[in-house]
This record gives structure tokens, sequence and C-alpha cells, in this order.
DNA sequence: TAAAGTTGTCGAAACGCTTCAATTCGGAGG
DNA sequence: CCTCCGAATTGAAGCGTTTCGACAACTTTA
């Protein structure tokens, strides 16, 4: 391995003007600086990580604590770590993986052996048990998610209550009266998480201000459950002539699933998701976007900023976005 | 910060002897053992990871190199990345995620800073620009995948070959004459992906070798590529009776378009999909397992072995297992 | 009983980097 | 001409581990 002797050496400086060189802490001649710098090119130096955290006590890695349980959308989740690991490359640091299924231990230990310099939480539930760890470690985090109480923590999450609720006032500016509601496996619910309950809680609440009846279920990720809850709700509300999806596994067949029930999508039945955008532009349907991208951006600059010894507001919504397309039309008036 | 020193002072003993008593390395007494290992606890040291790394050389951790480009289907690349880090916790070692958009740059970053002590490749192309680099890295590394030439690395892949020679066979046992193939987005194809040509080159000889007339067809991941591509073989081959699947993303339509073809599956047309077992499981359908998580486990463990300096096989093949299920049926034959 | 192992423990030297205090060296100010 | 100052550079002391050689205290063996 070459080290920084023998970059000094080969430059003819001292070490420690090799290392002011990298680091631009002190100021250097510009001669000194391009003879180092020419130096390092040749020798095809990289200092040693290990020896600068230790230097340092920085690490220049933060770790990204990835859900893999049953239920999350694993397209939508990969948006985010593409968005996350981008954003801290910008930044010069890299991205240990930390899988959920470590728990609190695994955080613990990695903390511990300050691996890390900070974290970012994914698919944080209502009631997390992590949530108290993370409070009081040393190093800082920023959740994506929302927990019960953000006190004392940073949290960045989609507006989940706005989006329920704009997919409603879409709806019922175009005439809708009866609108039904398609959420995500039940396990998500069960589970306490709250992305997942506070959209029904938008889609009910804006409902009930405007007027509307609605019918809510979870669906299942496969087509035979999906044409199951589509069937149910139809029972429950015959006269439902718009769908609100929020479930991305269940979205490629929720059309096949009204077609099937002798519904054509938009004229019988419009739909609304809520979903990624790219997902939503492909099927061509009107929809809440998910900006995951944005969120996992946003995220990983609030944890740099808190490294950096910036304070940051406890929770950032981002606020949803409506892209209208061909899955929503006006209400058809029958005779 | 808790250090070494802190526990020996506490126990009453050198930091030598806690470093023994964490490694092993050296025979210790009994209570001497006992008593570090109380102070450790007492006192909740963990060893700084940096430090370690400086005086071992061993940062007990591996790059993980993921693909995040089109034509990927993602919840497959996670099954991947689960088995991968479960399999390099149960070795104590963690895992630091490089995207493959950082190219052979970021590999040579994270080598050069003795970051990692290893490396796993997914999606490794035919002619990869990232090999040549491997090669010659004093780390050494896995591919999940099979570029041209896999002298001198060692690389993990699915025999995809066999996989679809096993599809014609299964389907040519149950009397099918005329099969269709439907595959992988067409990018993928250009971009000279292994997988992805093997599939379709086993599956050619295979049909060639049973006397069987083939067509093939790549697919994209909407609904009417799918049924486009679908109707395109239809059209070319109407006495077409079976069809094989490479691409989960157009899975999920593949039966739709059939049914929107006035055929019905497996009666008119058997379907064999080359895909996740669980995916199959979901949609019932014939199908040979693409085993990502024994490809990850196994990757991992080959990677774990050349840390640990034992020779490893240049290319490990997982022969194909075919699942029969509700989707392929003995061919009707018609008066 | 002396010599030759064993076993358990310790002190100190690495590992490769950063950073503080000290030093040198021109040039400006008196 | 001497002093003082700022800019550029250096030497050495850490950062927290591991590990090697040394050593004391026993236990065998001769």
């Amino acid at each position: 391995m070459v080290t920084i002797a023998d970059v000094a050496r080969h430059a003819g400086v001292a070490p420690s003007t090799v290392s002011y060189v990298l680091t631009g802490k002190r100021s250097i001649s510009p001669q000194t600086r391009t003879k180092v710098r020419e130096s390092i090119r040749l020798l095809g130096y990289h200092p040693h990580a290990g020896a600068r955290a230790l230097a340092t006590s920085r690490a220049n890695v933060v770790a990204l604590v990835l859900p893999l349980r049953p239920g999350v959308h694993l397209p939508v989740v990969m948006r985010f770590v593409t968005a996350a690991v981008t954003t801290a490359r910008r930044h010069d640091m890299d991205v240990l993986l930390v899988t959920a299924d470590q728990g609190a231990q695994g955080l613990r230990r990695v903390a511990g052996s300050a691996q890390v310099d900070g974290f970012l939480v994914m698919d944080v539930e209502l009631d997390d048990d992590r949530v108290p760890l993370l409070r009081q470690m040393a190093q800082p985090s920023v959740l994506i998610g929302r927990p019960a109480a953000v006190k004392g923590l940073t949290c960045v999450d989609l507006d989940f209550e706005s989006a329920g609720a704009r997919c409603v006032d879409h709806l019922a500016d175009l005439g809708h009266r009866y609108i039904g509601f398609l959420g995500a496996p039940s396990v998500v619910y069960q589970r306490n998480t709250g992305y997942a309950q506070r959209t029904m809680a938008g889609f009910g609440a804006a409902a009930m201000r405007r007027g509307i009846a609605s019918t809510a279920l979870p669906a299942e990720d496969d087509y035979e459950s999906v044409l199951a809850s589509v069937r149910s709700l139809l029972r429950t509300q015959p006269a439902m002539t718009a769908l609100v999806v929020h479930n991305e596994a269940a979205l490629g067949w929720v059309a096949g699933s009204l077609r099937a029930l002798g519904r054509r999508v938009p004229d019988d039945v419009a739909v609304v998701a809520i979903c990624p955008d790219e997902l939503a532009e492909q099927m061509q349907l009107t929809s809440v976007q998910l900006p995951a991208e944005e969120l996992g951006r946003q995220a990983m600059e609030l944890l740099v900023a808190r490294l950096n010894g910036h304070p940051t507001a406890p929770l950032t919504l981002l606020p949803p976005k409506l892209a209208g397309r061909a899955s929503t039309a006006p209400r058809l008036r029958r005779a």
C-alpha cells in the first residue's frame, strides 16, 4: 500500500504538507501543491479510510437502514436507495447497508464501533422500537417516515394525509360522489405503519368534508385478491364511480379487475393512484406522485446538514402533487 | 468514546490482554477472561472499527456493487441483496453499497482506500469494463453473472442455457411443437447481457435439437408492449401452443394479453416462466426457478472463502429447477 | 536440583493519517 | 539595520487497535 509518507518522499516534502494539500486546511504554495498532486497521481495514492477515520473520528460513511419485510414495495425502496446513495456520494460519503432485521441491536453495533457518522432509517413505524435508541445515540439520524412523536428527531415524509385528501378533491371536483379506496396489504396496517394509516385518514376526512360516501379495503398483491377486493367494494357500494388506489403492487391488476367486473376506466370508474410517477405514467393513471427520489435526496441532505452541525426541523413534509392522466374523467351523468 | 484502555484499567489488566480476550488469539485464564468480559459489558465497549482496520489491514466490510439501470428487475435485485447481506453478517462482515453508476472509478476509490476487503459485483455483462480492473485489484471479488472469459475470476450464475433448454424439454414432453419465446426488454440484449442471451441460446438450441419450431421476441415492461409482442408472436407462428417467458416485469400481463387475443392458458397456449419461485407461485405459473437468494448466498460464501485464502472455482453454475404448475398442460390434439 | 518447556500477562512498537505548535524565510515597517 | 509579521512548511504527538518479543511463575523432564 502506498502511504502518505511515500507521497511525501516522492514530492520532497513532509507528510503533513501532503495532508494539507489534500484537505486544504492550510495555505500551500501553488508550486508545492502541483508537485504533491503530481506525486499522488503518479503513485496512485488513496488515503487509508481507517487511518483517516481514526485520526479525525469521522468515517465519512452513513448507514442506510433498509426495510425488507413483507408489504414493502421493493422498486420504490430502490428509488429511495439510489437517490440517497447518489446524494451521499455528492458529499463524499459512502453508504453502509444495514437491514432492518438486524434491529436495534444492529444499529448499536454499527454506531458503537464508529463505523458510520449517521443513520438514514427508512420505513419507520408509528411506534417504532428503534426510535428511542436513535434519540439517544451519539450519531445523528434522519428518518424517512413519521413516528408518532417527532420531537428530538429529524423526519422527512410525504404529506400522506394531504395526498389522500388531494385524491378525493380531484374526484369530487369531477363530480364523483361515491368513492372507493384500495389500500396496502393488510399486514402493513397491522404493523401500524404511519403512511398507510395517514393516507386513509386524509382520504376519509376529505370525503366527510365534501359529503362523499367512501369505502375502504386493503388489497394483497396478487390478481385474485385484487379482484376480490374490487368486487367487494363494488358490492358494498354499487354506485361507486371512482377508486383511489394506494398499493403499487396491486396497481397492475386494478384495471383488469374492473374490466373483468364489467366496468371501464375511466367511463364507469375513475382511478387515481398514489404511487411513483413513472409507474403511473407507464399505466396512464392519474396519480398523486410518491416522490421517492426527492424524499431520499432530502433525507440525505438533512443528514449531511446535521453531520455538519446545522440544526434541522424535526419534520419536513413534502406537499403531494397530482398529475392528471387518462384514468380519470368527469362523472358521466346518466339519464 | 470508551476505549480498550478504559476497559483494561477497569479490569486491572493491560490493553493487550483485553485484545487477546476479544480475539482469542492467545490463551487467557478463565478468571481474567470473565473479569474483562464483565468490564466490557459494564462500560459498553465496542472496538473502534477504523482503528481495528488500521491495525489489522482488514475492514471486515465487503462492497456490494448494485446495478441500477433500466431493464433490471428491482425486486429480484433486492432478493440478491438480502441474501448477500444476511450471509455477510453471519461471517461478521458489513456491506458497503456501491452503485454501478459509480463505475470502475468507484471501485478503484473504495478499493484504494482499503474501505473494503472484497467485492461482490452483480449484473455483470458479457463484456464488462470492470472485469479487467477486478482481475488486477488487490482485493478479491466474486461476480454474480458471467462475463465472456472467467479465467482468473470467481463467478456464480444460474445455468441459464440449461434453463432455456429445460423449458423447451418440458413443453416438448407435453407434446408442444410450436413454441414462442418472450424475452427481456430489448435494451437488455443491446447491452450484451449474458444471462438473457444465454437463455435464448439454450432455448433455441434445445428447440432445434427436438425439431421444434421456435420464434423469439423481446418485450418491454408495460401492458401495451407485451400485448403487441404476443400478438406479433401469434401472427408469425399461428400454430404456437406454448410460450416461454423470461421477463419478470412482463409476466403479469402475459395471461391477460393471451386472453385478450382469444387464447386461454393453458388449454390454447401453455406458459412457462423463468423467474423467482414466489412470483411463479403467486401467479400459478409453471416455471424454472431463478434462485436469487441461493445465488446471493453462494456468492457471498465464495467471497468469504477467498478472503480467508481458500481457492475457488472460476465458475459455479447452479442447475435450473423446473416446478410444474397450472399454466402448462399436455397439448390438446384437435380433430 | 537444574534445565527446559508451558501458560498467562505485559510493554511497546507498529498501522497511516491529522493537527498543533514550532520553525524558517522573505518582505514590510520603523 | 533590526524587528516584526504573515505565509509556507515541518516535526512530533496523538487517534485506538493488534501483535511481537519478553518475562515471570509454574510444571515437566532429565
